[in-house]
DNA sequence: AGCAAAGTTGACCATCCGGTCAATTCGGGT
DNA sequence: ACCCGAATTGACCGGATGGTCAACTTTGCT
């Protein structure tokens, strides 16, 4: 009945040139990625159409279904590029150095994401919404070992007194949910501060005020570590 | 074509039991809504099929369709009251009295809210994410008239140097982002933290330090104003 | 040029889905 | 008991949708 042979995993099953990248119709290929991406951020999978998508494409849905053999597959492929640019974000918290600058870097960056793919925020979150039934595994596997993994290197930061004493794991989900906001909520913060151009105006803003905040709430602030409980743990020698 | 009159407003449009309140069907009526905001929760309003709002409601089809004419209908009633939830949850920010205990006060009710409601917040964040095509209107409406209303509050505070200077707006975009995400990405946090009860776990750990952490991060906590500029602003003359 | 593989396209199909409807049952007032 | 409107239900319809296919064009290689 079903198609005897399926490789649950290889991303690009589903493609034609199995010869290796041809460079012809690759350019096609991340063209849908794109397009797909816009429409299932806005949708979600059921509710996307293959046709908008090809549509959006600027190419016929046949062309679409020649490329990803499924409408399953294409989302597949989408969501599991953006769960990379994810965790490829994730990587780097800079263990060493001062907590206080290494979480500004990090928010920072988990800030810069949204501003820039902020389809690929809203995708994610959709999934999410959802029941995250296509990365759940993904998620309780490599992000939670990730989680777990530099969760110790918060602790150890607490116990030195440089960080306030919240469990890891809800920093985490403070800093995400405060980065991811702008781009998953865009439309909601368009609306209620009704400003003309969203990237500018809004980011600006969030960059500079949404860090301190974020690193104040932390209790990563030399200034008041310091002046709760002075050289407790200076940073240089 | 169209249907020539439209009430756009009047949520029980729809509804055969013009007569009043009579009862009898009105059980009925919530018993759908709740099995719709259930489904548009995680599928979205393209996603979601009617039938399997019927099925969760254990009624058939043609019955859910007799008290809501139509799909789009349904969805409105639903979202609108989700709204309402959230509109009356925004309501009470104490104005007078200290601002760390209000803030304390709201940030609670929302992440209670958050728990107790979190098909609403999911369904909340799905019509967001998705360009908040049905209630736009209301956010740049009745939520921005709101905003605007209590950031003024907020920058009293902050001249009367109680809070810290953050642009009113984007604090409550960390305050709706941090408390909601709970109930939003509840999927991803399952997953990572591994809980077996998600409701007493992890509600449990965020009604204490996620507060601690936003009203440290905003600037409210008295202990830390009073040490970087003691007897600045005291709250009681 | 000539050929094979890769790519393109629109027509087509089976299924699904929102919505309608007529037939039937239920419930309260008299 | 009788009646009438409200409520229930499954059959049904037309349009949309995911996916297939065969005919055709383009590309790369010799």
């Amino acid at each position: 009945m079903e198609t005897s042979q399926e490789h649950p995993l290889s991303s690009r099953k589903g493609a034609p040139s199995a010869g290796g990248a041809g460079g012809v119709g690759e350019r096609q290929r991340e063209r849908i990625i794109r397009a797909a991406t816009g429409v299932f951020s806005r949708k979600g999978y059921d509710g996307a159409r293959v046709e908008e998508i090809a549509r959006k494409a600027d190419l016929p849905k046949g062309n679409v279904l020649y490329y990803f053999k499924t409408k399953k597959d294409l989302y597949r492929v989408v969501i599991e590029q953006v769960l990379g640019l994810w965790l490829e974000a994730l990587g780097d918290i800079a263990v060493d150095g001062n907590p206080e600058e290494a979480i500004r870097q990090y928010v920072s960056r988990k800030l810069s994401l949204s501003r820039h793919y902020p389809e690929a925020s809203r995708l994610f979150a959709m999934e999410v919404i959802s029941g995250a039934p296509v990365i759940g595994a993904h998620l309780s596997g490599e992000l939670r070992a990730w989680v777990e993994e530099k969760g110790g290197v918060f602790k150890r930061w607490q116990e030195e007194g440089q960080m306030a004493k919240i469990d890891p794991a809800h920093a985490f989900f403070m800093i995400w949910a405060v980065t991811q906001t702008y781009a998953d909520f865009e439309a909601q913060i368009q609306a209620v501060t009704a400003v003309e151009d969203y990237d500018t105006e809004i980011y600006g803003g969030a960059t500079t005020e949404v860090v301190e905040a974020l690193v104040r709430g932390l209790g990563l602030k030399n200034e008041v570590s310091e002046l709760l409980a002075p050289h407790q743990g200076a940073t240089h020698p």
